[in-house]
DNA sequence: TCGGATACCGAATAACTTTTCGGTATGAAC
DNA sequence: GTTCATACCGAAAAGTTATTCGGTATCCGA
């Protein structure tokens, strides 16, 4: 396993919030599961834009958390799937303020991604200077 | 200036939070702020943990997303001082629940960092096996 | 027996973020 | 002129996270 170097504060709340489901994908899939789609494949399909690999990954990266649980069925189709826990479950209004203060916010983020690729000096409308 | 190989959802709302604001230090510098410490030296001297460099860093690129307001002043002492916008403001709530919810599940969190260190089949109480 | 759908895993690589290091500049005080 | 505290910056190194690749295994049905 691999071993961090540099310590982390778990005393901080925002730290622990961020280990648990701060990761790339960890929120699409929290959210995915939250809608009904339980299943490793029927995850991949859903959020195509990453590999099976990564969404397995952070289901047993979520598991050990016991953001979801997991339950396997033994019989034909091989077949697993997941749920949220009521860990897992108080996420999700976390999600959705998240989620509503970055559309809020969408337009002034995405003009400043387009300023930096153009002049990074039409930024300094940002500081003042006083005497 | 740094060019990502990976494209960003910038539709998606948690994706833009996260940009915006979630990067390793940037909670404690808004929340520092917010507490009316607003000098780059006084916040390294509240934030010991990290340099000034990745302070000033920090609070540059929340200076182009707007989040916080940079204030010069010419006389003696060379001193700046950063302010909150509205848009910063807004961000103190979510980092408020975020910060609540990790307190309230710290327990569990930090024992699976240590089961990890100890056992790994300890984990396994996560998963049910069905028919 | 082979193919297809499912689920999972190790290890290498690529991408990204954080940290460190060494430098510039200002104005006052000694 | 040297030193001090402040603020800032470029670039390399270190650390972390995401992605890709190639593999295992199960069970059914053709």
């Amino acid at each position: 396993m691999y071993e961090r170097k540099i310590k982390e504060d778990l005393d901080c709340g925002i730290t622990i919030a961020m280990k648990v489901f701060g990761a790339k994908w960890k929120p699409c899939i929290i959210d995915a599961i939250a809608r009904g789609i339980r299943r490793p494949s029927e995850l991949h399909r859903e959020i195509a834009t990453t590999s099976l690999r990564v969404i397995e990954m952070q289901l047993s990266e979520l598991v050990t958390y016991g953001v979801v649980t997991k339950k396997i069925y033994t019989g034909f189709p091989l077949c697993v799937e997941y749920f949220l826990t009521p860990m897992g479950e108080s996420i999700l209004p976390i999600l959705e303020q998240l989620n509503a203060w970055g559309l809020k916010n969408k337009d002034a983020v995405q003009q400043v991604n387009n300023y930096q690729s153009i002049e990074k000096d039409a930024l300094s409308q940002y500081s003042s200077i006083c005497q």
